[in-house]
RNA sequence: GCGCUUGUGGCGGAAUUGGUAGACGCGCCAGACUUAGGAUCUGGUAUCUCCGAUGUGCAGGUUCGAGUCCUGUCAGGCGCACCA
């Protein structure tokens, strides 16, 4: 009988739903194992190939570690809300909620039809308001929250009033409060306690971990919001390509840069790739270094710039504060304000993508100057754009001999340049590297350096390093400056003027933000007739006439005694895209409950993700958002686990293989690749689905488009229509898509998942090329016939196994046991062939033998595998087998070969008893006649035994 | 510019701690069975001047021995990018 997998698939399929097989139950006797997928987000184009990519990998470990008696968490999800299927409801008037759910249906069919080992009754999505309940939830949880810097932790902002109620905004010593903040505040407890609501409110919003700031925003008119960093490329969209500007706006916000120490320490706990980790402690930029304060001559003023290069303080020549810093009017002088405002005026006109893009050098003088602490100079303060205004003070101190932006202003401008270092030559360009020997700290010419304010602290004969660290210890022994931690991370913007979100759970008292009770939640999202901003510019939430709000805020308004007509706003703005994806690893372990976001039985059982699938591209955005977000949540008690997730694989891309034919210019006519030589040609893409191994079915392609119908061919000599190909992207308007349903169709999707895995490593990426699948596909279909007879039923005798047919079991126990834990899929399924082809050749028909391969093949196979196990008579589903235990006395064998090698080049095998020693292993090798041969002419030096491996000789003349 | 990462046949890709480079599959070649083959089976398949020599992007180095370790260099991919 064939191999019929569709009847087989069709039938497990059914069964696996019938008796729930991956329904999983907290177990407290089994060890647990959580695997998880980065849930998808349903779009409408469906899934090809590339997506079930990681989805198969993961499947292939839940299954290995489920039959190695763990209690595998394997849950799946829908990352609802999305521009798509908003920007199609604008269009069309469709609810997106009503495209969403076809799209997420069609991905349910999709994945069925592949036989994952999901549990779907723990399904998630984001845009159900018994999920975004606790999406709300959590953030009334980070607005009611400041971020100690000292403990390093989330507290409640209870306890930060308090300290304003008693001590104002000063610390215990005297210093201002170590807290996260926006910027430091100084006030006593006095005037806080005489300050109003909407001033305390305002002060609040300084400290707490979500809050409202003013920030400028990637505002993007076309899509009608604003957008994360990581949502604009080159100035436009990322969906849509619209162009974004820089525009400030009245926003939510979480304080993502409170946790980035926490952030970057945790990378060292977690096992995921150095280049993620590297891209993530890059987004984070942490820099140590130097704060030092510099007093404007002339004046009282004093402003503070920071610097990780503390050891060139005595080759500073100018100062320069960005363009936008609050400095700059104080220091320009009346002479001067012409011309500084017009350069501020030039830079506002510059956007933001221009000063990406060239690096001109601009700035103009201020008219002040700034007194060195070291020297006692008067340095220009000079403003420039290079200079960032959200980075470090926003003022720098400039060192043209050692950086080389502060030399290309320097030598544009005519300003002194003073080199600090050895032998450095900064005639050309700047001596940037923090290597060498300080001099010139202070110059050698005492007489004229020592003016007033000057110090007789010296660094010259030390190393840079050397330097930096005394400069350290000066500058905060004399008070000068202080030593100081910088980070590139920011605050992440939280809000949306969008509809397809999650609302904030907030409404407005008396122009306070103020957050709904709890027991109110969720605040569902309303129902509008048009998804655009409304005709007054607000959000497109303006648009709801009914609010799911109205009834909670009657229940507001009475308990509160006021008048019952009153009705307060509400939020417009809705939640981002990650908000909805930044913990719901949390929510699969208790999915169904409406009391907590989770359990304490459910998150102490479960921890945290074991494993997590998903692509690279979510480096600096989703994965540093759970990350904060979940350290969050460890802080208040709620996630017993300070990281989500432990290991992180990132699957590769699967690029698209497109194919081209090639028309004749002017003409219909198509030459085939290997003969377009010879003619002025245009290559079109050509639909992959009518192309065989590079061969056009000419046929399809004149039914494929009306005006190929009449097209005509040259074909090759062996009249074939050869066609030219290239990896691209896999996408629709380069015919390259292949989905896997077809290929499910034609092979199945046990072929399909073998396959997948087959073509290479998990975490590269590689072309998609449906040509070899053959191969895989013939491994079944020789496996099948390997285990069954003509009747198709299981053919196993009672005999015991031989010796070779459990050594070569034992080499597959062996190999694959340790492959799948490392991911190395294709080459377990290399040695599932060999060890095949082994068995067939020794007509292996033991049951003992067959019942292993089938529990090892049903990682990769489970359907078949499932097939197997129920016509070797079990009742119980594969997936409850345990993994076959490895024998490593069937591995061993009577006899060793060794390869015999002179100087390192290997010549001739030699076979010895398993137990040979390396003497008597030595003594034949060198006793044997084709040995001998070799030698000839030579004398040997020494011999080296590798035991089971090689006897090298090394011979000299 | 900085950081990470990858370079192995016609192709996808294998190679514990340095120890017979090219497993396994595709493709190709030959043969068998066939009315037929885009079915199935068997054998072969790095290169060359084919005894033998040369081969893992390139150039060196360490070693008895290097795809693997070290130094430099080139090329592709990814991330960050005026971060002081």
């Amino acid at each position: 009988m064939e191999y019929n997998f569709r009847d087989i698939e069709k039938k497990w399929q059914q069964r696996w739903v019938e008796n729930k097989t991956y329904q999983v139950v907290e177990d407290k006797n089994k060890p647990k194992y959580y695997v998880l997928n980065m849930f998808p987000y349903p779009s409408g184009a469906g899934l090809h190939v590339g997506h079930p990519l990681g989805y198969i990998a993961s499947d292939i470990y839940a299954r290995f570690k489920r039959l190695q008696g763990y209690n595998v968490l394997n849950p799946m999800g829908y990352d609802a809300y999305g521009l798509p299927a908003e920007q199609y409801a604008i269009q069309t008037g469709q609810h997106p909620e009503k495209t969403t759910f076809q799209n997420i249906d069609r991905y349910r069919e999709q994945l069925d039809k592949i036989g994952f080992c999901f549990d779907w009754d723990r399904e998630v999505r984001t845009c159900d308001p018994v999920y975004y309940k606790w999406t709300q939830w959590a953030f009334q949880k980070m607005f009611n929250s400041f971020f100690c810097l000292k403990e390093q932790k989330a507290l409640p902002i209870e306890e930060l009033i308090h300290h304003f109620e008693t001590k104002g905004s000063r610390d215990d010593d005297g210093g201002p409060i170590k807290v996260a903040c926006t910027e430091e505040l100084h006030f006593s407890a006095e005037e806080w306690n005489s300050w109003d609501e909407k001033k305390k409110s305002d002060v609040l919003m300084n400290y707490r971990i979500a809050f409202m700031g003013e920030t400028m925003v990637n505002w993007c008119a076309g899509l009608g919001t604003v957008l994360a960093n990581d949502e604009v490329v080159d100035g436009v969209s990322v969906r849509g390509g619209f162009p974004v500007e820089q525009k400030k706006m009245r926003q939510w916000c979480l304080r993502v840069s409170a946790y980035a120490q926490r952030l970057l320490d945790g990378l060292d706990t977690i096992q995921w790739s150095d280049s993620i980790k590297e891209t993530q402690k890059n987004w984070i930029g942490r820099s140590e270094g130097t704060e030092v304060e510099f007093k404007i001559a002339d004046s009282d003023e004093s402003f503070t710039i920071f610097t990780t290069r503390a050891d060139t303080m005595f080759g500073v020549t100018f100062m320069v504060l960005a363009p936008e810093s609050e400095l700059v009017a104080k220091v320009t002088t009346p002479e001067q304000k012409a011309a500084v405002d017009e350069y501020i005026k030039y830079v506002k006109g510059r956007t933001e993508r221009e000063r990406m893009i060239d690096h001109k050098v601009t700035g103009v003088f201020s008219g002040s100057y700034a007194i060195n602490p070291f020297t006692g100079d008067k340095n220009p303060i000079w403003i420039s754009e290079y200079v960032l205004a959200g980075y470090g003070t926003g003022a720098i101190m400039a060192v043209p001999a050692h950086d080389s932006r502060d030399y290309a202003f320097a030598k544009h401008f005519g300003l002194p340049i003073i080199p600090l270092i050895e032998g450095a030559d900064v005639s050309e360009e700047s001596y940037d590297a923090k290597e060498g020997i300080v001099c010139n700290s202070p110059k050698a010419d005492l007489s004229s350096s020592q003016q007033e304010g000057a110090t007789s602290f010296s660094l010259n004969g030390l190393t840079v390093k050397e330097a930096i660290a005394a400069t350290k210890k000066y500058v905060t022994e004399t008070g000068i400056g202080r030593v100081k931690v910088n980070y590139r991370l920011r605050d992440a913007i939280f809000s949306r003027q969008r509809y397809w979100g999650e609302p904030f759970p907030v409404y407005y008292k008396k122009g306070i933000p103020t957050m709904i009770p709890e027991e109110c939640l969720p605040i569902e999202l309303p129902e509008v007739d048009k998804f655009q901003p409304t005709e007054t510019g607000e959000p497109p939430l303006g648009n709801a006439k009914v609010w799911a709000w109205d009834e909670v805020n009657k229940k507001i308004v009475e308990n509160s005694k006021i008048d019952n007509e009153t009705v307060f706003p509400i939020e417009l703005y809705t939640m981002p895209g990650f908000a909805g994806s930044s913990a719901y690893y949390l929510r699969y372990m208790d999915p169904h409950n409406n009391q907590a976001l989770v359990s304490k039985e459910a998150d102490e059982y479960w921890q945290n993700v074991d494993l997590y699938v998903g692509g690279s591209e979510h480096a600096t955005g989703h994965l540093i958002y759970s990350r904060f977000w979940n350290k969050f949540l460890f802080d208040i008690g709620i996630s017993c686990k300070e990281e989500p997730f432990q290991k992180l694989i990132n699957q590769g891309m699967i690029q698209g293989r497109s194919n081209f034919v090639y028309r004749i210019k002017d003409t219909n006519t198509f030459v085939s690749f290997d003969k377009k030589g010879q003619y002025e040609v245009t290559p079109i893409h050509v639909d992959v689905n009518i192309v065989n191994a590079d061969i056009l079915d000419v046929e399809a392609f004149k039914a494929w488009r009306p005006e190929y119908a009449t097209a005509e061919f040259i074909l090759n000599d062996e009249g074939k229509y050869m066609c030219g190909w290239a990896v691209e992207k896999m996408s629709k308007s380069m015919f390259n898509v292949v989905n896997p349903d077809m290929i499910v169709e034609k092979f199945g999707a046990d072929t399909l998942r073998l396959y997948e895995m087959f073509l290479g490593p998990v975490e590269q990426s590689k072309p998609w090329d449906t040509n070899g699948i053959d191969g895989c596909h013939r491994f079944l279909k020789k496996l099948w016939k390997f285990m069954t007879n003509e009747e198709g039923t299981i053919n196993v005798s009672g005999n015991a196994p031989s010796k070779a047919e459990l050594k070569a079991l034992h080499t597959l126990i062996k190999k694959e046991t340790a492959d799948i834990e490392s991911f190395s899929y294709n080459t377990t399924i290399a040695a599932f062939m060999v060890c095949l082809n082994e068995l067939t050749k020794l007509n292996c028909d033991s049951r003992e033998v067959k019942e292993a391969l089938t529990v090892l093949l049903a990682p990769f196979c489970p359907h078949l595998a499932e097939e197997f196990w129920h016509l070797l008579g079990h009742t119980t589903s594969v997936c409850d087998a345990a993994w076959p235990v490895l024998n490593e006395d069937y591995l061993k064998e009577d006899s060793v070969k060794m390869m015999v090698a002179f100087n390192g080049k290997a010549r001739f095998p030699l076979e010895f008893p398993a137990n040979v020693t390396k003497e008597e292993a030595e003594k034949t090798a060198l006793a044997d006649p084709q040995a001998k041969k070799w030698m000839e002419g030579f004398t040997v030096v020494k011999v080296i035994v590798v035991p089971g491996k090689m006897i090298n000789v090394v011979l000299k003349k």
